[in-house]
DNA sequence: AGCAGCTTTGAGAATCAGTATCATCTGGCC
DNA sequence: GGCCAGATGATACTGATTCTCAAAGCTGCT
């Protein structure tokens, strides 16, 4: 996926600037997150590496992600739930929020541009300097109502 | 203030047509929630209580919580940092969100007509019926920066 | 290649929010 | 006043996240 490589590198050029060195472990970390397309939980990462065979301390995975999202290379995602989840910021500031079923649980993705403007329009009017926000909407999706 | 009142009368009235019965502990949490304007988080609540002399175990804490979100006369509101918080919602649906300065921990409700209307055509355009939602802009307040 | 000084790594301990258990207490009813 | 289902709270527990520290890995130098 051409996207992921981009984040890939720009990730690790981000990080070199930033003065820290290249290990496996952070590798490991780096390139399993370019691989999925929406939002992982630390362990889920942890556990997803383990059964890949290429292991990573769970201390480290936390380390890894809390450095990338020091420097915005991977949002934060917060589902309610109690766990956080982490996915890939892109440079360009795309991104995209999250719906979530009660019922299957299923997490869907989605961006919408007026929603986004309502947004920047309000920190605006309270003299806020966005940088970064969080959108979940919790319901129940359509497969789950038919059931 | 008339508002929180009328709230704790509406919760209590709630909880009564639910089938469960008043106790100490209860009322507490209840009032302590009413009294407040913007989200608390269970530790704040149970610190705060104690503080005021009117201790409550916290697992009342947490099970009183837990009552009144199953019955909707909570929103548990998410800012991200791991610890879930609390506010009372209003019998009629009115609710806002919350916009989180970085730099100095404030934390500040905001609510927004076509912020809700984009949110609500979002949910409607996937399929989703939508029955919570959380907005949570991070960012750093005019006074952050202007010290 | 060998070494020094640095950073990264990961196992395990510690912490902390939240949940489960269970003996005790209590509100509402006879 | 006494009963008893539901409410309470001390305590133990779980699961996520953070801390600690010794071992391992880079990188530049000789």
């Amino acid at each position: 996926m051409a996207t992921s490589t981009a984040w890939e590198e720009y990730a690790g050029a981000e990080l070199r600037r930033a003065g820290s060195r290249t290990g496996v472990a952070r590798n490991t970390v780096i390139d399993y997150l370019a691989s999925r397309d929406c939002c992982v939980s630390a362990q889920e990462l942890h556990d997803g590496l383990r059964s890949e065979g290429r292991s990573v301390g769970i201390a480290s995975v936390y380390r890894v992600l809390d450095q990338l999202a020091e420097l915005r290379l991977v949002h934060r995602v917060d589902l309610a739930d109690g766990v956080a989840r982490f996915e890939p910021a892109l440079p360009d500031g795309e991104h995209h929020h999250h719906l979530v079923c009660g019922s299957c649980g299923r997490v869907e993705p989605f961006d919408d541009a007026p929603l986004e403007r309502a947004l920047t329009r309000v920190a605006g009017d309270r003299g806020f300097t966005l940088v970064q926000h969080d959108v979940v909407l919790h319901g129940s999706c359509g497969d789950c109502r038919a059931a």
